[in-house]
Parts: structure tokens; sequence; C-alpha cells
RNA sequence: GGCCCGGUAGUUCAGUUGGUUAGAACGCUAGCCUGUCACGCUAGAGGUCGUGGGUUCGAGCCCCAUCCGGGUCGCCA
């Protein structure tokens, strides 16, 4: 290669010597007797100059040149002789060129090639390779690759080993709906694609690798959303004979390494931690963004006795009434606009929104009539309302339907209302439960996977009051985005057999689905646990982004197709043929 | 599967109560121009108004269906 350097990175040093840039031509301008050109890689732009009198030959051929061709040119690196262009690194020198190829040529591209563009996102992803040359697209992937660089840094630092786990697998039907392959030898068998490498990364604890870590592409057959795609990866680690403790301190060490070695900010640690009952009850939600307060307040106990049908009857059927004050002046939001708001209490299953808004002059109150002046100055109080607040209150005979309106609204409150959310703000939740309760089926559900052990001290509770039990598991989240995932397994056979009769699971069953795992602990298993950190949710993050799609490189739009390759696509009969599968019309 | 939003030159958009030949900017093509850097000036090309039906004397606009894209609920142990 004859490149000298990247665009982006002549400086004085070379100045007056003959050089060679390599790159995409950004823009032409063509000034008759002199042109110039703009020449883009990834890491900038640097200015050539075409002028007839040094080269006729260059001259002639960088009148044919458009946009996106790419072109290697040679020439003298110089200083600019008209002014300086202060939005460029390279801004005060340019390349007097005598010697042009063009190596490839491009037609008009469907979209211009700028940062910041505003295209249509479904055009830009049908030219998704158009659109990663883009400074922005490239800037998030190069973050991407340094993030990944740091991670496995500081992993192999802490003694992680990184293991290549099967992306062929066995297919297990709990939690997520897997990605099939069929196989060709063994007609009407299938493997499933990884949704994690779970039962591997405990086998390689069990097989003494001792700590283990993966980037591991992971999948899962579910409906995407901004921050979902149906292939993702997780930085995916285990540690054997360690507890809670001992996790959270690789994950948090991790997450302070990777924000001050990529973007120079600092961390503090401890991170904060919550429980999972006091994140609901103070925010409603199991991943909250800390960054901004309205919590939520019970007031249950001064309105339990008052004529409000709404609130008293929900006290009385064993249900709870909260409220959030909605600051930074909220009383400004219309009565349009909170009615906006009663509408997605709604949506998220609350029977109705009551409010209190308190202006300048007045204060509005959706249910006043029916309180008592103490009353209702005690619900001022208990929430600290004041001139310019908006306070919502639900009320619901089910405290987990009160929580999670609550939990919606203040988020969406806050967006309404202009809250700055701004900065990084990590905390744990732990002490998840370890059951959650089946509402169709009416019956406990294992509200992780079967091999999350249970607190010790929840242990004498398993057959008696499931809803008690809680588990060691522990989220990492971030900003209101649940970053990562994990827990301490079970390695005791006995207390592994107890949890499948928990979870109503014959031994035959969970035999047939997880022998081989259970097979494994029967010959000296570690006590082991660990977490999986998603590294593209980390990566959005990190880069602002509000979509996975912009740090993905390759991304699935909403229906889990890609627009670029239009996959997923028929295969010729000749090869269903050969894998024995036959394509019933009627699902077509 | 439910709900909400969007689809008009290559791109981003405007398009009034349903009314003449659907406009602008950028981009593109051609010409002029030696210090531009969002170069400038002049001229030009470019439209299945997502698709299919319907209402109407007349549809980009109203109605129905459908496709595509986005957000969200369900779902994601």
């Amino acid at each position: 290669m004859k490149r000298t350097c990247y665009c982006g990175e002549f400086t004085d040093k070379l100045l007056d010597q003959t050089v060679t840039a390599c790159g995409w031509v950004q823009r032409v301008r063509d000034l008759g007797g002199l042109i110039f050109i703009d020449l883009r890689d990834r890491t900038g732009i640097i200015q050539l100059q075409f002028d007839e009198n040094i080269s006729k030959s260059a001259f002639d051929t960088a009148f044919k040149v458009r946009s996106e061709y790419v072109l290697e040119v040679t020439g003298v690196l110089q200083k600019r002789g008209g002014a300086v262009n202060t939005n460029l690194a390279t801004g005060a020198l340019e390349i007097s060129v005598n010697d042009i190829k063009i190596l490839g040529r491009s037609e008009t591209p469907p979209f211009e090639i700028v940062e910041n563009s505003n295209v249509n996102e479904e055009l830009r992803l049908k030219y998704r390779y158009l659109d990663l040359r883009r400074s922005d697209l490239q800037k998030n992937i190069l973050l991407r690759h340094k993030i990944a660089k740091v991670t496995r840094d500081y992993f192999d630092e802490n003694g992680f080993i990184e293991i290549e786990t099967p992306m062929l697998i066995k297919s297990t039907p709990e939690g997520a709906r897997d990605y099939i392959v069929p196989s060709r030898v063994h007609k009407g068998s299938f493997y499933a694609l990884p949704q994690s490498p779970q039962m591997y990364k405990q086998l390689s604890m069990v097989a003494g690798f001792d700590r283990y870590m993966q980037l591991a592409r992971c999948f899962r057959d579910e409906d995407l959303r901004a921050d979902r795609q149906p292939e993702f990866t997780q930085i995916d680690l285990e540690m054997s004979f360690v507890d809670t403790e001992d996790v959270l301190q690789i994950g948090e060490g991790y997450l302070k390494r990777v924000f001050k070695d990529v973007l120079d900010v600092d961390i503090p640690l401890p991170l904060p931690r919550l429980t999972y009952a006091d994140s609901m009850n103070r925010y409603g939600t199991d991943k909250p963004d800390i960054r901004f307060g309205m919590e939520i307040t019970d007031i249950t106990d001064a309105v339990k006795d008052c004529q409000f049908g709404v609130f008293s009857s929900a006290v009385s059927g064993g249900g709870s009434v909260r409220a959030i004050n909605v600051k930074n002046g909220a009383a400004k939001l219309t009565r349009k606009e909170i009615d906006k708001l009663t509408e997605h209490a709604r949506g998220i299953g609350a029977k109705g929104l009551a409010f209190i808004r308190l202006t300048d002059d007045a204060m509005s109150c959706s249910f006043a009539k029916f309180m008592t002046d103490a009353q209702m100055s005690r619900i001022l109080e208990m929430t600290d309302a004041c001139t310019g607040d908006v306070v919502l209150i639900v009320a619901d005979v089910k405290n987990s339907v009160v929580l999670s309106t609550l939990g919606a609204l203040r988020l969406i409150a806050a967006d309404k209302v202009g809250v700055e959310r701004t900065g990084f703000a990590p905390l744990w939740i732990t002490e998840f439960p370890f059951f959650d309760w089946d509402e169709d089926n009416q019956c406990y559900v294992a509200m992780h996977h079967p091999f999350t052990a249970p607190m010790d001290e929840c242990l004498e509770y398993l057959e008696t009051d499931k809803s008690k039990v809680r588990a060691k598991a522990y989220d990492l989240v971030l900003n209101g985005i649940e970053l990562s995932s994990g827990s301490i397994r079970i390695t005791d056979p006995e207390l592994q057999e107890r949890m499948f009769n928990m979870l109503g699971m014959s031994h035959e069953e969970a035999e047939q689905k997880f022998g081989f795992l259970m097979g494994a602990f029967k010959y000296g298993a570690p006590p082991h646990g660990g977490m999986g950190i998603g590294l593209d949710r980390l990566v959005m993050q990190m880069v602002g982004a509000q979509s996975l799609r912009d740090v993905v490189a390759f991304p699935k739009v909403q229906n889990a197709s890609e627009l670029m390759s239009q996959c997923p696509s028929e295969v010729s009969p000749e090869q269903l043929e050969e894998l024995g599968i036959k394509i019933c019309d009627s699902n077509i």
C-alpha cells in the first residue's frame, strides 16, 4: 500500500513532502482552472488541489470525478494558498496533486453521505453500506470496537479466559422463543441458536476454568423494540468460588474501567444498590432512571377514610393509593395534556388517573369535593406539593398496577415537563423475587432461569410461602435501561431438584431438558455465579443513541428482517427436500 | 395479535374547503469561473403523490382495503 497516512492524519510534519492519500470523494468544488476535492476516509478529510498549470492530466481526470468516487492521489503536501478551514483538523493543509487514479467509480448515491443526516431510515438501511460511511455511524462503530477491546483487556487482567461456546445447541423452550436450525443428518431434529451461553458457561466452571468470559452472540425470536434486536451481543461472564458480592465487584469495576478508558467519565464506586422491593416502591419499576427524583409516595394512609370511592375501595380491596409529584413547573400542563397522561395510565392497566394541579392562584383537583380539608392538606404535605406542581395519583386494588402505572407516568411526565436527564447513573437492583405469580395460569413461575440460587435465609419458605422467596439475582441498570442480569447458581443437586419441583417440573422433564448440566454437577461443581452485560445497550448509552440500530453495523428492522439483504428469504425446494422439511401453505 | 404515527421529484419537505399545467430547497446534468471549503453564476432534466379499489363532473387531499417503515402494549424464564 502506498498510502502515506489516513486523510485526517496529515500534519505539518509532512509539509513539502510528496504524499499519497486514498479515500472517497466527499465534495468537488470546480472553480474553472482550479478544482478542489475533499477526500474522506474514516479519520477525516484532506483537501486536494488540482491546478492545470501543475498537472494538466491530473486536472483533466479530476474534472470527471464525482461524489463517492474512490481515489488514490499523489502530490505535495502544502499550506493552503487561501483561508484556513477551522472546521477541519487538516484545515490549513492541502495536497497539490500531480497524479490521480480513479480506483472506483460511483453512481450518484441515493442520499448524501453527510453527518447528522435526517434521511428516512428505511432508505438508509437498504443502503446500509453507504449509511455506515457517515461519520456519526462510523464514530459509533469505532467506539464499539474500543469498548470491546477494553472489555477483553479488563477481564483478561482479572484472570478471565475467553471461551467460545457453540452456536448450534439444544432447544429449551423455556423463556424466549428459540431460533431453530434444522438438521440435515437427523431429519426432523433441530438445533437452536443460543439465547445465551448459560449452560455452557456453567459447564466451563465445572470444567475448572474458574473465570470465563465471552463476547457472545445471542438470539431471541421475540418482537423488536428500540433497545431489542433479535440477535445481540452479551459480555457474558461466570466466576467460580464466589458469592453475589464478588460478582458485583467485578461488574462495577468493569463499568468504571470502560467509562474511564473510552469516554474519560468517572463512575464513583461502589455503585448505589436498591433491593427490588425498594425499587418498585420508589420508582415503580425494576429498572429505574435515578437521574431525577419524582419518586412515588404512598398516600394510602391519608385517603383510606375519605369519601372518594375510587380511593377507599382500592384501599379496602387490599390495594393502595400512591402519587408522584411532577415538579418543574408541571402546572403549566394543559388539561388536555393531563388527559393524555390519563390515557397512558389506562393503557398500562390503571382504571384512571386522579390529579391535583397547583397554579399560582388556584388548586384544581379531580376529586376535591370528596375530601376534607385535613385529608387534602395531608396529601399535599406527603407529596411535598407546592405552587407550580401537579400531583398524579393512581389507586387500585393491585399494588402492581399502581406502581407500574406511576413508574411509566414518571418517565412520560418527566419528558413532558423537560426534566433534565443527562449523565450516567448506574445502580444495582438486588434481591429479586424468586417466583413470579402467573395470573393466567394461577401458579408461580420462575422469574429467572431455574438455576438461580435462592437467598440462604429464604430457603425455609420454599415449600411454605413462595412469595417470600428472594433470589441471589441482580441487575445492573443504567439510566433506566437494563444493562445486565445475573445470579449465583444452584450447584447442589438436591436443592436443584427441589427448585424444579417448586416450578412444577417433573424429575423426568428436568432430566430430559437439563440432564447434561445436572449430570455434570454430580462430579464436583464449584459454587459459581455470573452475569451477562448487554454490549449493544452499553454502547447505545455511551454514544447517546436512541436506537440499537445506530450501534449495530447491520441491524434488523421491526419485523426482524434486514432491508439490505432482504432476509429472511425462501429457500429452494431442493434445500427443503434435503432437510426433510415441508412448508405448510396455510401458514404463509 | 392490539393501539398510535408516518409514506408527495434522487433527498428533505410544502401543497389552503376536493378545482387550471403538483411547487421549493438541496442533490443531479450542462456551460462559465484560479483560492474554494454548504464555492458562485446561468440553464436544464427529474413525479405511478406507497399500491389497489371506491365516492365525485373532478382526488395528492374524502372512504375502504393492502404493503412498507417507526414507536409502544402483549411478548422478552
